[in-house]
Formats: structure tokens, C-alpha cells, sequence
DNA sequence: AGTTGTGAACTCGTTCACAGCA
DNA sequence: TGCTGTGAACGAGTTCACAACT
């Protein structure tokens, strides 16, 4: 939301805009960037590029972050080739896969390497960020030599309850979740549409969340 | 976690052997579970089945989803072609893009359509989830024209913040953001390792998590 | 007059701990 | 003896509301 005001040429912006543009509460984004330090001018509000300046350093955006995607199929192919993985300081460094027919290949010209060379690219190109894009009965395995070649975090795609050496974060984007989630929605909103009787009392705001992902 | 269980022919568990392999605590998932009922015995904990079973009711897992994806690029083809939108009751009816050179091919044996059908697709087929896998430019035109399709809930994988109608469900997955969490946590161990003072004192359980995502 | 930064209240999910049942 | 279901305590994040500042 902060790009955007940016290349809008905005100077200042309040609380209750970035909010607004946000969708959050003001008086929590307030608090959440009080965290930061002090930044705005009251009466005013807070200066874009200022501010944008100082969340990119307190996320650690400010520097390049070069990445492995392990699983060169479908959707790890997709991953290299995507918007976010290509922009805002990340950089898909490589891929790893077995098969012998992707190894050697490239993908948006990255090379893809064969997952026994998986520690050297590591090493050689000092990698931090391990994407796991593999069937599930690799996962486990891939995770392993990922957090002995040095990475520190990993985004997981595969369907499974991954165990990483303590200090590793691991990150689970569990596809099959987010679409029973979206059924489970789908079915209540049927439910309310054939007798409106159905529907919960207490719907506070836009709707019923479910905790745990992003709005 | 269940499915497991049931596979290896389990009939009982206990909220703790169940807590202990998904991760959770066991008192919030016997709250949780009792939400749908009850199911338990005390003395000797759930029945699988049973409460697989009812879980699967609950969640209106038990009947078939059909999903549009709109966006027949990198990745709608790599969603079309994953396991989670293909198993568990899911299944991709269909794909709708713009560009004529993916109009009519085949993904995975599911049609390519135009967007300008997806009105006509959502309604023959009785679609009432969707996926948007396109350009955050042509993500709110996407929104817009499911929601008056009669798509109940979406998908957002576009990088873009989405205004829906009332009663539309958004979930966004948002691969940028995804990997900005993975680096900060990076950064942050990458700073510990060089000087452990910078370690954050409160660190209760694994690691301080962000709150929003999954485990 | 307008807006920040924050003490204090509040909300809501989490976790403890245990009565009650098999 | 073992385990469920849940009252009650707890805790973390959210939101209110306002003093302080421009």
C-alpha cells in the first residue's frame, strides 16, 4: 500500500489513509509502526518515502535475496517464472530437481541443478531462502539438506507436516487447505442463501474470519 | 493428520496422540472438536472414522467442488495440474484466459476458455469456487466478474488488495509476502549468529512467530 | 484543527486443571 | 486408570480514547 501512495507522488499520508487503503484499523497500524520508532508529524501524518524507507529496513528488504527452489515441476517452474519471486530484492538463484530430464534444463534462464548438487549451490551462492516445491514424500528429505547446507527459512508447498532442526522456520502454503476453507464458506453462504434462518448471529464485520491466513 | 491415522488402520486416538502429530495443543484441539459435538469417549478417545466423518461433514468436504481458474499462465497451469485442486473432492472444471493462444488448448484435459465465457462456464457447471491466477491488473475485472457469475468464495494468488461484494469470501496467497517473512526471519537469525545478545529474549515456544499464516 | 503515540480497557482464542464418565 | 469435555484463568493482540504536539 506504501508503493502505491509512493508512485502516486503522495508526500504525507495519516493513519486513518493507510488504513483505509489497507483495510486495517488505524489505531493498530498506528501501534504496529510505533514499533519501528517515531516516524510521523502530528497534526500531518507520515511521510511516504520515509516511512516506506524504514519499513524496507526493519523487514530486511534493502538487500538481495538470492533463493532455491527445490522441485523443478510444474509449480516450482511456475514459482521461478512469477512476479513475486523475480521482484523486490528476491532472485530465484536456482533449481534442483532428480529427474534426469529437467536437470541441465533452464527455467526463465535459471539453471536447473540435480538435487545432489543442492549444498554446493547453497554455499556458492549463499542462499537463505529454500522453497519446497516437490511431491510430498520428498519434502522431508529435501528439508533436511536444506537446513545442513545453511538455509534458514523455508517455504513449503508440498502437502506435509514437516519437523525442521529448532532455529529453521518453516512456512506452510497448504493449497488443499485454502480451497476446503473456501468450500467450507462456499457451503455456508448456500446454507444462508436456501433459508436465511441459517445464518450466525454474531457476523461482526465483513465475514465470519477463520484464524490463521491474511484477510 | 486423521486421514493418516485412518490409513494405518487406527481405530481410536486420543487427543494427545492427535495433538502431538499435528502439532497443537490438546486441550485447544478437544475444544476445537467440540464444536462439532461429541465424539469422544472418555477413557479411551475418538474414533477415527467417526470423527473423520464428522470432521468431513462439517467442513462440506463430502461432496464435489468444481473450481474455475482464471488465468491459463504459469501458474493457473501448475494449480490446474497440482494435487490439492485435483484431489479431496476438488476438481477443475475449468480455465479461463484472454490470450488466444491458450483459448482452446487443453490443460491437463480441462478446456481453456475465453474469459468472455466464464459467465456461461460458471453457470453450466455449477462452479461456486474460483481462482484467480492472473496479472494483479486484471485481478479486480476477474473478482467482479465471478462474484456476478455466482461465485461464492476465490482464490487470490495476484498481488493486488481486492474489494469484493458483501458475502464474497477473498483468501489471498501472497507469494511476496510469503518470502518476505522467510527473509526477515533470515535476517534475524543471520544476527543472532553473529552476535547472540541480539537474541529476543521472550522466545517461548519455537520461534516468535509472526501472527496471520499457518504454523 | 488535525494527527500521532500510547495507557488502559477489552476481546477472544488458548491453556490449565479437574470433575465426571467409561 | 485413562481420557473427555469444559469452567475458569490466562495472555496476546486489538481497539478505544485522549494527552501531547504541529
Amino acid at each position: 500500500v506504501l508503493r502505491s501512495f509512493s508512485t502516486r507522488r503522495v508526500a504525507t499520508v495519516s493513519s486513518v489513509e493507510l488504513a483505509d487503503a489497507a483495510g486495517v484499523n488505524p489505531a493498530t497500524l498506528r501501534r504496529d509502526l510505533s514499533h519501528l520508532g517515531s516516524f510521523g508529524t502530528p497534526g500531518t501524518g507520515y511521510g511516504v518515502e520515509e516511512l516506506l524507507d524504514a519499513v524496507h529496513r526493519a523487514l530486511t528488504l534493502s538487500r538481495e535475496w538470492p533463493i532455491l527452489i527445490a522441485g523443478a515441476g510444474d509449480l516450482g517452474r511456475a514459482l521461478a517464472r512469477s512476479r513475486g519471486f523475480t521482484t523486490g530484492g528476491f532472485r530465484v538463484a536456482a533449481l534442483v530437481d532428480v529427474d534426469p530430464e529437467r536437470v541441465g534444463t533452464l527455467v526463465n534462464g535459471i539453471a536447473v541443478h540435480h538435487l545432489d548438487e543442492l549444498d554446493a549451490v547453497v554455499t556458492r551462492e549463499e542462499i537463505r531462502l529454500g522453497v519446497v516445491a516437490t511431491p510430498a514424500t520428498s519434502a522431508a528429505d529435501i528439508v533436511t539438506r536444506l537446513a545442513a547446507a545453511g538455509v534458514r527459512s523455508i517455504l513449503n508447498f508440498a502437502p506435509a507436516l514437516l519437523t525442521a532442526p529448532e532455529q529453521i522456520v518453516v512456512r506452510n502454503v497448504d493449497l488443499a487447505a485454502e480451497l476446503q476453507m473456501l468450500a467450507f464458506y462456499a457451503a455456508r453462504a448456500e446454507l444462508e442463501a436456501a433459508d436465511p434462518a441459517n445464518a450466525p448471529a454474531n457476523r461482526t464485520r465483513a465475514a465470519g474470519r477463520i484464524p490463521g491466513r491474511p484477510r
